[in-house]
RNA sequence: GUGACUGUAGUGCAGUGGUUAACGCGCCUGGUUGUGGCCCAGGAGAUCGAGGGUUCAAAUCCCUCCAGUCACCCCA
């Protein structure tokens, strides 16, 4: 092993998984494009406020522990993107497409991240698919963006998937049960575990969701948000699930479910699947429709989700769902004798040059025509063209069907074209 | 930040106090002239994560450190 490796909680995406990414990948590109949502690249690393800017009092602590910040140039600060939809919603404000015809959807690719400790589908750096409605209130826009990240995983090939659906009401709704929420919980406070503790005064919504099993006879008598909503968020949350019954999405209620951060607002949802440790979102959304005024911006709605990559790549792993192999050059040339390399070089580069797939023969010593027939052999070449010095005399090559071992001779003029044909049948 | 577990060739692993650290896969070379897969024979490749300690003797026992994995915290 070499002295250095990957840094901690990153990894190498070798070529062995590639076919997962590119796969995984163009299945989102494809499908974001036939929803009418159109690609927004922001840079990897914003001012650091664009990120502070909405996480609220509660979460500021962690955000900033688990953010990579840089301090470069005098009273600059700038951060590596722990999530997408900040920096876009910044650069929709600052190209002024919120001036523009509304809504605007917009999806982006790339990596986040965040100084976590690694585990199974979480990396300090992570690649996310992350899609986007701006400028939109109606539930239809929920709706979408849900049905894209539902129907990204099914035409994946995932199965047992389900739909987690709440609604965290909005700042006309939200703080009046929070209160509610502290005051039941205060009562039981001794039962309290360690971290809820914290929680009560720190994130009180958050003690919805927490691991702490004992805790289930306190929770389930405690105050439901779907409760407490207003009429607006009701409305809102009544019509998103008559549209998902219309369209015959399964989905589970969850009033536990809950988002950290203080932009959020009606919806919220994850999708949930098996087979990737304890992390069972292998997405997560919903409405922030405050978030844009945080930026110093006009009130603009929006609701969108994100997806982890590797979380994706992980369960397709678990449900043994194999991506198509990437395309291999079919070609390998092979050759014997120094004067027969060069005209090898000539034939490989020919071939490429003509839109066909070849590998040439490496290795500056004389190789054995066996040991470069094994390496072909290895990988998987379908036709090898054995440049040979007495076929050479005769102004001919050798083209070998390694599927029949049948060989034929073809004329070195011939031999672009001929194998032009062979591949195209 | 907390806890549990794990570090032996490229990779997967065997080996729990006693000579040259085993095996599968992979890699390389042969098996008569210039022909792959299967088979056969050979070969290369390991500071046993690092440092210290115990012992006549340590991959093996003890300590420290490092690294990784999983989980907690947090999850945007």
């Amino acid at each position: 092993m070499s002295k250095y490796q990957a840094p901690y909680g990153t990894q190498d995406i070798l070529p062995a998984d590639q076919p997962y990414w590119r796969w995984v990948i163009g299945e989102a590109e494809a499908l974001s494009l036939r929803y009418g949502f159109l690609r927004l690249d922001p840079p990897l690393f914003e001012d650091t406020q664009i990120f502070l800017k909405g996480s609220g009092e509660a979460s500021d602590f962690v955000v900033q522990k688990e953010m990579y910040t840089l301090e470069k140039d005098e009273g600059q600060s700038i951060t590596f993107r722990p999530e997408f939809t900040p920096g876009v919603m910044r650069a929709y404000l600052e190209h002024g497409l919120h001036a523009g015809p509304q809504p605007v959807k917009l999806y982006s690719i790339g990596p986040i991240f965040r100084h976590d400790r690694p585990q199974a589908g979480r990396y300090r750096q992570h690649t996310q698919f992350n899609a986007e409605i701006f400028g939109e209130q109606d539930p239809v826009a929920d709706l979408e963006v849900m049905l894209l990240a539902y129907n990204l995983y099914r035409d994946l090939g995932y199965r047992g998937l389900s739909f987690q659906l709440n609604s965290t009401g909005c700042p006309r709704c939200k703080p009046a049960y929070i209160a509610r929420l502290v005051e039941h919980l205060s009562t039981y406070a001794a039962q309290l575990g360690e971290v809820d503790q914290i929680r009560l005064s720190r994130n009180p919504l958050r003690i919805l969701d927490t691991k702490d099993a004992g805790m289930e006879p306190v929770l389930s008598q405690a105050p439901r948000l779907l409760d407490h909503l207003c009429d607006e968020c009701r409305t809102h949350f009544a019509e998103l699930r008559g549209y998902l019954d219309v369209l015959a999405t399964p989905y589970v209620i969850n009033s536990r479910l809950v988002r950290g951060l203080d932009y959020y607002t009606k919806t919220v949802f994850e999708v949930w699947a098996e087979g990737i440790g304890a992390q069972a979102a292998v997405c997560g959304g919903g409405r922030y429709d405050g978030l844009a005024e945080m930026l110093g911006g006009p009130p603009v709605p929006g609701v969108g989700f994100a997806s982890g990559i590797e979380r994706i790549i992980l369960g397709l792993k678990a449900s043994n769902i194999v991506p198509a192999p990437l395309p291999e050059p079919p070609i390998f040339v092979a050759y014997l004798g120094g004067g027969a390399r060069a005209k090898a070089v000539e034939i490989v580069f020919a071939l490429r040059d003509a839109g066909l797939g070849a590998r040439l023969a490496f290795g500056w010593e004389p190789r054995s025509l066996k040991s470069q027939m094994r390496e072909a052999g290895r990988l998987d070449a379908a036709w090898v063209i054995i440049v040979g010095e007495s076929e050479l005399t005769a102004g001919q090559v050798s083209v070998r069907d390694m599927k029949t071992s049948q060989q034929f001779p073809v004329p070195l003029p011939d031999v672009v074209p001929w194998l032009q044909n062979r591949l195209a049948a």
